[in-house]
DNA sequence: TACTCACTTGCAACCTTGTTGCATGTACAG
DNA sequence: CTGTACATGCAACAAGGTTGCAAGTGAGTA
């Protein structure tokens, strides 16, 4: 670390954490760019699965292009660091994959404030298919009012 | 055209099933126009949940304005007709919604052909949820081969 | 049967989400 | 410090879905 004494003192404070993220983006094989240490930040410390949009506004002064957005959370995907799924609206979700097993996963989603919540519930027990169907992933989709929306409306 | 003698003549032939969904399409409420009968018919004979294109095209000779398909099937899935559900490519897919209860459902995705199934699978036993938050659907939403693909592939 | 009116439909325009092609910029290896 | 392959930004596009409004029609009523 010894280029500019300027960017140093910047990164400094919060440099622990972002040069683990760039560790980790450098070795999983591409270059520890702003875009991808932040990105992979705010879904490190979101305790929901983020629509590109929020992502988009997490970003806050670090604005970044929208398909420069998309690319980076497509190639978090590609590369085992993210995970991607669907929303009630149609719209997709990105959350950190949890190292290793990621075959099966539970969303809860509010039908109030239309947050999704990644949950640590065990695996369901797979259900009996129809004869020939092979199963690789289960998703576990609920949806109610969160804790947060149920204390509002009380 | 005239009126009376070719349109009887020209129903007559599937008046039974036509007559028991245009029944049923009153009883919750609405007009049975045309539409909504086609379109009901189509979800009922559909082996998988379907997307708003399918049935642009299963539609036939009855064109219908994207919009009107649109509402039809807003409406279907508002009076409790069918049921609404987003793909992994998020985009959403119809099925006529079992009679009465339909809290919990279960989807078959296959990630080679894209279709969706329904399956009459248990509702899977509710996990356990945060403190504060409170359930009101279930989905549980499987991914693999369907048995067509297993077929082909193999 | 004819009338009437609220419910439906069609059209056009628009929004959001997501993708592609290409020129420019930059991380980082040498 | 420099060169180059990888990233980014911009513009344009495509699909899916929604909204507003004028015109059409089902079905109850006289």
């Amino acid at each position: 670390m010894t280029p500019t004494a300027t960017a140093t003192a910047t990164l400094s404070a919060q440099s622990g954490a972002e040069a683990s993220l760039a560790a980790q983006i450098r070795s999983a094989g591409a270059r520890a760019t702003p875009a991808r240490i932040r990105v992979l930040q705010i879904l490190r410390t979101a305790p929901a699965a983020l629509t590109h949009h929020d992502i988009d506004l997490a970003l806050g002064t670090l604005t970044l292009d929208r398909v420069t957005l998309y690319r980076v959370l497509d190639w978090l995907v590609e590369a085992g660091l993210a995970h991607k799924s669907t929303d009630a609206r149609g719209v997709f979700r990105f959350s950190v994959a949890a190292a290793g097993e990621h075959q099966a996963h539970t969303h809860f989603r509010c039908d109030a404030c239309g947050r999704v919540f990644c949950l640590d519930a065990p695996p369901p027990a797979p259900p009996r298919l129809p004869a020939g169907f092979s199963l690789l992933r289960i998703d576990l989709d609920l949806r109610g009012c969160c804790a947060d929306c149920a204390v509002q409306t009380a």
